[in-house]
DNA sequence: CTTGACCTTCGAGCATACTCTAAGGTTTAT
DNA sequence: ATAAACCTTAGAGTATGCTCGAAGGTCAAG
């Protein structure tokens, strides 16, 4: 099949399929005779993977990572795959406590802030992030 | 003071200060003769201010306008402030979220996967974005 | 008088994952 | 024959927040 009966069937656009060529994830098993890149069913099944991948938050590294495994198994341990995956959600972790240590110090700033439409003089947002404490 | 005084002061770099002043953050109140910048104590209180926007985690421009609300407290309601710490606060909420739903989909992955050093010809984590559901 | 440590501006580079355009070639239908 | 609808490539643009380098001016000490 072609580059944008791909895109369709698998919901993103020909331009990104391209990009993920670019960056060696996804290559046309072949092309025709216009150059054009031909798509097999292999290849619908790698850029699903590829997907999946995005979904659970692997970036394009890592998700080229796990597709040398994907396509090589027997060259490759269990251990790889469950260290990429490891290390992804130690990342995401430490993501989330300082999406969470933020949001701790947004709500304390925000809670005793009045809100109304009279002047910011006496703000507890403003006067908290002056640095009167 | 002069910009690498400053930048020791608060602890961030030279360059980042420019660039802040580029971004229309923090003007230094003059120059002296030979053009180099002079900051006084309230900009070294800005610059703080901008520091403490940053840790709560907003953004350059946002920590731009709550720059505006301090730099004219009476020409600017509680209400302002308190919008955009709480657009902030959704908007973190939100990226927790997201990245729950990661962490929930990664440890699913993860934890089935024995991680030794055989094949991974059948592995979990692989299996699983393989979409053998 | 020269060395080193400052300062200035402008502009490029980094990281990530796209997104789009331009210029050109091909296929298909009417 | 021609227009619509595909395809190709290379390269620029987007967003964010820096980070760094080049080229040149200034200044103080020895
Ligand atoms: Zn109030
Ligand atoms: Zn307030
Ligand atoms: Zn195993
Ligand atoms: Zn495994």
């Amino acid at each position: 099949m072609k580059i944008s009966e791909l895109a369709k069937k698998v919901g993103i656009s020909a331009h990104t399929l391209r990009y993920y060529e670019k960056a060696g994830l996804l290559s046309p098993s072949q092309r025709n005779q216009n150059n054009y890149r031909e798509y097999t069913q292999e290849d619908v099944a790698t850029t699903k993977f590829i997907l999946a991948c995005k979904e659970s938050g692997f970036s394009l590294a890592e998700t080229s990572a796990l597709l040398a495994i994907k396509d090589n198994k027997d060259q490759h341990a269990c251990a790889e795959a469950k260290l990429i995956t490891r290390n992804k959600i130690e990342e995401i972790s430490q993501q989330i406590s300082q999406l969470k240590n933020m949001q701790t110090t947004l709500i304390d700033l925000e809670k005793y802030c009045c809100g109304g439409p009279e002047s910011a003089e006496f703000c507890t947002i403003i006067s908290t992030l002056e640095g009167d404490s």
